[in-house]
Parts: C-alpha cells; structure tokens; sequence
RNA sequence: GGGCUGGUAGCUCAAUGGUAGAGCAGUUGCCUUUUAAGCAAUUGGUUCUGGGUUCGAAUCCCAGCCGGCCCA
C-alpha cells in the first residue's frame, strides 16, 4: 500500500469493498465459489465420538460470527440454520497463505471449512480446519455482538439482521416454522385433505372485515383479498371432500397493532359428520400434541400476566351467557332493556357507542372485561347468534348458536361452529346481516347448499396467534418475519 | 385518529443550554487451545429532517418523517 492511499479505516464498508477488490486482483471471486457441506453444525457437533480426537472428518458452512485471533491462530465461531459451530484454524495446518488470507476475513463472512472433529481444553467440540473457502464477502458491518440488534424498526425492517445475530428471534421464527408443520402432520394423519382456495374473490365473505380491493386488467374488474377461508371450503364439503383444511392468507384492511397484522395466515378446517363438539376433541388433541412434541412440556408462560398456562389439565367449559352474567353480576342481564344495559356498562368503565346493538354492548363487555382475564384454556360455549351467520342454532336456547369460541392468555384462539348446512336459515341469515347490501351475499355459496352440504364441524385457527401463545411472544410482530410496517424513509 | 414516548459513530448507549464521549466493531502492532479472549496504539459524527428561540442548541419551542407503548 502507498502512503498516499485516504484513510477508509473507519468506513467498514469501503474497507471490505477494498478487500473484496484485492480478492479479485489476487483472482479470487468468493461469489463464484461454493462449498459442498456434509454436516450442518448441530449435526457435526453430534458426531464428535468422545475420545476420538480428529478421527470424524465434517464439511461446514455459515457466517462467521465471532473472531478470536491469536497471531498464528484462531478460533472462530460460524452460524448456520442449526447454530453455531467452533473452528480452530492453525497456521502450520492450512498453510501460510491460507492462513495469511483468513486473517483478511471480517465478521458476517460466509465460508465453508473441511477439518476434523476434536474437543479443546475447556470441552467444546471444535473442528480443526484443514481447508476453507470464502463463498460470499460480507460488504456491511454486522451489529454489535454482545446486544446484538435492539432498534424494533431495525429488527422488522431488517429481519435477516436480527435473525443473525440474535438467537432468541431465531430460535422463536424457527420455532413458529415447526409448529405449521406439526399442524400439517397432525391433520394429514386424521386424513384432512389440504387445499387451496382463492384469495381474490368478487364477494369477500365469511367474516365481517374491512377487506382490501385490488383490479385485475384482463378481465375489467375489481376483486377483493379474502377475509376468510370458509365459504369455499364449505364448498369442498358439498364436493365430497369430508375432511379440509387450509392455511391461508387473510387480508383484513384495519388497524395494526401488538395483536393484528393485515395479512395474517389463517388455519381452517372442516369435518363432515362432526360438529362443534368434535372440534372440541381435535383442537385439545392438536393443542396437546404440539405441547408435547414440539416445546416439550404442557405448561407456558403467558407474556402478559406471566402466569403460567397449563394445557395438561382438564380445560374449563364455560357458556357465554354465564360468564356475561357474572362479569355484571346480574342474573337477568339478558332481560335489561338497552338503557339498562348501556348504564351498567358504562359503571363498568366501558364507553358505548348508543348507536349499537344490544348484542354489541353484551360483547363489548365480553371482548374488554372476560376475555382477557380467561388465561387458561377455556371453551366459552353457547354465543349469541348474532355474532355468527355460519352457525347452527341451539336447540335448546335458540338465541344462542352450537359453536365455541377458545380462549387462552386472554385471546380468542380458536372458534368452532357445528356449521350451518340448511341453505334457507343461511340465506335468512346472510340477509339479515347484508342489510340493504344484497350484493354482499355469495349467491353461489348459497347455491351449493341447496345441493346438500354434509352436516360439519369447522373451526378456525389464527397461526399467529397460536404462535404468540406457545412462544410466550408479547407482540404478533415478534413472531412474523416480516411484520407490516409504514415504508421507511427514502 | 388521540395521548405518552423515542430517533446521537456500523451496533449498544452516555452527554441535565457551554469543546459530542464510552464499549463493541474497524484500522495498526503483539500473541499457536480461545470462550463477551487478552495487551498496546488509533480512525470514525449532517446528533432523523426543516424552521424558530438564544451570545451559544444533541438538549428548549414549532412542524414534518419513521418507530414503540397505551387508547379508539
């Protein structure tokens, strides 16, 4: 180097641009170069065979993580999707321009390194390094190494930042990863056949929503982003498919907060010649199957109340109706005029809206006061039926509905109808709730009822939910990987 | 949409109206079993943006941008 070089030292990434630059002069291009790896590092660690040092030879890649140089040797840490992995590069092994090049690497390099297994003085199974290849040259810094990231905007907006250098959010979206596919496995097992519906729909029904509206240039029309998987795997059940599931997107056009994403995937799933208490069955045996093969124990931290939520024991059943009449502490609450039921809502610190329905008002006091305080799983029973369209009426208490709803750590988690198969109370319904909105109805939903739908079980899981719960998460952005957000400055 | 709160070096954070600092990272040396490795030296700033108050602003005021928490 001349002296008459400016001084970049303290530009990390015109430093590494540089070396980049000298690699190419020397005709080394890292990004023409791969590496053939034989072990990802959890793996190589497990094949350490105590006492046999450098018998068990392993290829490895990752990043590099963390450096300790010592002159004419180092040890270095990479990370791959398993963890981290030491390896221990010796001058007098690689040779002197191997080893000369090595010391030229920054952190967040990504290489390759063939060696032998071995266990060093303090006990960590370390592979001593024969050969390695740079594959990639990191042009930019990584974060700190002992805080890693911890600007919020940051980690969203960066996410493979965060995931690189902190263990707690990989571990977690790693985690989330393992419990869609337990979702998947548990349901095929019970044979769930698993479909796919449309998520542009000229009629976005089975939920209420704001949804989100989109144009296709072909056809001349505009389309809406569902807002629900159901009507069309209902239509499944009228196909002959008895057991469906799908995990979907949704697209609700509302607000984001520490419990709402706009786009959120969505477990649905049908039985024919089920119902609601079927659903009862397969949401426990589902909920206690991933406890127990994927976290490995029954109970979990809620975020919010760190109390601690038991899935092993028997789970409480409880009718809506009950826990409203306990929560005002009024036994005939469901006989108060609206006056009555505003007034004592609002006692209850409450503000009412006068404009609503009194089936509003009971629920405004279910969603602020009893929902959150339900923590441990619960089954809230019998909801009145306005709150569903979908559902089958009880027989017995015809103002209420045959669906649940599951509550745990204060969220609605799963809820579960004994669906609605009788084409004329449905229609009755889908009006009632259109109102003079006609064009709201999937007439073509309606249709394939009139051709005879199986009576069914459904039930809905929100993943990101389910995820906050058995990841002990405390915001829904912790437990997507990229979490919508306004876009950042130019 | 409202209230509160934050934005300072690549990252994590200090600096309470008076010369913008530290640790890590970087750079240069030393060190062949380290574990946040160690030792020595050292570079690095549009204090989010734009206005204002002031002799003087990272700090106070106003507006905006982007977050976080709570509420709707």
């Amino acid at each position: 180097m001349s002296d008459n070089l400016p001084d970049i030292s303290h530009d990390q990434h015109a430093v590494r641009r540089q070396k980049l630059a000298d690699l190419r002069a020397a005709g080394v291009d890292p990004f023409r170069a791969n590496f053939a790896t034989t072990h990802f590092s959890g793996d190589a660690l497990k094949a350490y065979v105590d006492g046999q040092e450098n018998t068990v030879t392993v290829g490895v890649a990752g990043r590099l993580v963390v450096i300790r140089d010592m002159g004419k040797s180092q040890f270095v840490k990479i990370l791959d999707q398993q963890g981290t992995i030491q390896l221990y590069v010796k001058k007098d092994v690689v040779g002197d321009e191997a080893y000369a090049a090595f010391k030229k690497l920054d952190l967040g390099d990504i290489l390759g390194a063939k060696g032998t297994l071995f266990k060093t003085k303090t006990g960590e199974v370390t592979v001593r390094v024969d050969s390695y290849t740079l594959v990639a040259k990191a042009l930019r810094p990584l974060p700190e190494k002992w805080h890693g990231l911890a600007d919020p905007e940051q980690v969203y907006r960066q996410r493979y930042l965060d995931l690189i250098v902190n263990e707690e959010s990989r571990k977690r979206l790693m985690l989330r990863a393992r419990i869609v596919s337990h979702v998947r496995r548990f349901l095929e097992d019970r044979h769930f056949l698993e479909v796919e519906t449309p998520v542009l729909q000229n009629v976005a029904g089975g939920a209420a929503a704001r949804p989100f509206v989109t144009h296709h240039n072909a056809l001349g029309v505009d389309f809406f982003l569902r807002i629900s998987l159901e009507l069309y795997l209902k239509r499944m059940l009228v196909g002959g498919y008895d057991r469906v599931f799908e995990i979907g997107r949704n697209f609700r056009n509302e607000g984001v907060s520490r419990k709402h994403n706009p786009e959120f995937p969505m477990l649905e799933v049908y039985q024919a010649y089920s119902d609601h208490r079927g659903m009862m069955t397969l949401i426990k045996d589902l909920l206690t199957s991933l406890c127990r093969d994927v976290l490995g124990t029954t109970k979990i931290k809620h975020a919010g109340s760190g109390e601690e939520i038991d899935f092993g024991g028997e789970w409480r059943e409880v009718k809506y109706k009950d826990l409203i009449r306990t929560a005002t502490g009024d036994a005939d609450w469901f006989s108060r005029s609206k006056a009555e039921k505003i007034a004592k809502a609002e006692a209850l610190g409450l503000s009412i809206n006068p404009a609503w329905e009194e089936f509003e008002i009971t629920n405004e006091i279910f969603s602020k006061k009893i929902e959150p305080t339900l923590i441990q799983p619960t089954f809230v029973m019998n909801l009145p039926k306005e709150l569903c369209p979908l559902a089958k009426i009880n027989q017995e208490d015809p103002t209420t509905l045959d669906v649940f709803e599951l509550t745990i750590g204060g969220m609605e988690i799963a809820p579960a109808y004994s669906e609605q198969n009788d084409p004329d109370v449905q229609r009755t319904m889908f009006e009632a709730q259109a109102g003079e909105d006609k064009q709201s109805i999937d007439q073509d939903f309606l249709n394939a009822l009139e051709h005879g739908m199986p009576p069914a079980g459904g039930m809905g899981v929100g993943i990101d939910r389910l995820c906050i719960l058995l990841t002990s998460a405390e915001s829904i952005r912790d437990v997507i990987l990229f979490p919508q957000l306004r876009p950042g400055a130019a």
